[in-house]
DNA sequence: CCTAGTTGTAATTGACTGATAACAAGCTTG
DNA sequence: CAAGCTTGTTATCAGTCAATTACAACTAGG
């Protein structure tokens, strides 16, 4: 009936990734079907396994769209200042997409897959790699900067930090604390 | 056949958490199969259910025992020295039983989960608590020092660092620095 | 010793889920 | 316009998994 829109391959299966990113980052890897991607992207679950083989192919394909974003963001970043105080300001805006933090910590649950592992330590590798390429900072203050970063990541995993927050006090404590860092 | 040995309950209970700390940590919520976590504890995959209940509240148990461990973990290191620089040698400790982080971890990524997304925010609530009340740390000093704390349970997850580690040259650098820290 | 409670298993089930196969409809190019 | 390629669906399957039920074996107390 509904005059149903025909896509090429390429941009159904970007649909499609972009409601994997959602799902994955809302469910985890083995905690989100297929069936639940399939209706967030408006087509039918065998065709999300067609389009991208399996549900580990998909998965490490939202992986490596979110790591790709991830050093996207810090790249732009890095255009304005290119020193590691900046980027302060870059967990702002990865707050802003919480998918891409989420679907991160995901992957490293999932780590104990091989390919998922294999996939997730080196797109780790390269973010940490870009991060001390852009700013040239050492590896302890990229190790810094990291550990904020992962910080901050469980904690919008727990939701008590970011757009849709529950209310915690300690976790409003240690957010009071995000503006003062290692000079 | 076998002289079958004949356990209370509560003996028995404590093994079955044993396994499924084991098995959760290395396969996550959603992963681990009460099954895999029956076979572990050398008794039949029904009786693991009908001792907690659900697989659910079975996990919320885990997660609660690691928490346990990980704070008295805390309270013996501050035993020896009430100051946070003394900690480094905690997160040695931790990585002797890696399972503590990655079930913790696995409790951050399965947070979508109401039930476990209030046990988790609790526990790790406590945690910070314990650790400000036990060395004097400022807000944000304990969230430095948790901070790296959460790096390194995300480098564990990612089998590249603790026992059995992956090689990596980025991981090796990063690691180098852990001796180094804010005074 | 016998009965009532406890510890444990085997058998089964019903719901779910990723993946496959077969087919239908639309586009395009000669 | 027909033939062949692309996009997409429906139907279905084979396997998996948490949970229930019914039953068996052991043990303690009277």
């Amino acid at each position: 009936m509904t005059t149903r829109v025909r896509l090429t391959a390429k941009e159904r299966g970007d649909e499609v990734l972009r409601a994997a990113v959602q799902a994955f980052a809302a469910s985890g890897y083995e905690g989100t079907k297929t069936d639940e991607i399939a209706r967030l992207a408006g087509v039918s679950q065998p065709y999300v396994i067609r389009l991208f083989g399996t549900k580990q192919q998909l998965f490490l394909a939202a992986l490596r769209s979110v790591c790709g974003r991830i050093e996207e963001i810090f790249r732009e970043a890095a255009a304005d200042t290119p020193e590691l105080s900046a980027l302060g300001r870059n967990y702002e805006q990865l707050l802003s997409e919480p998918e891409l933090l989420l679907v991160l910590l995901h992957g490293f649950s999932a780590s104990g897959d091989p390919a998922i592992g294999d996939c997730v330590r080196e797109r780790f590798g390269s973010i940490y790699t870009l991060v001390r390429d852009l700013t040239g900072a050492s590896p302890q203050e990229a190790r810094e900067f990291l550990s904020v970063g992962m910080l901050i990541t469980v904690m919008s995993a727990m939701q008590v930090l970011g757009p849709d927050a529950i209310s915690m006090p300690w976790a409003e404590e240690i957010t009071s604390t995000f503006g003062q860092g290692a000079p």
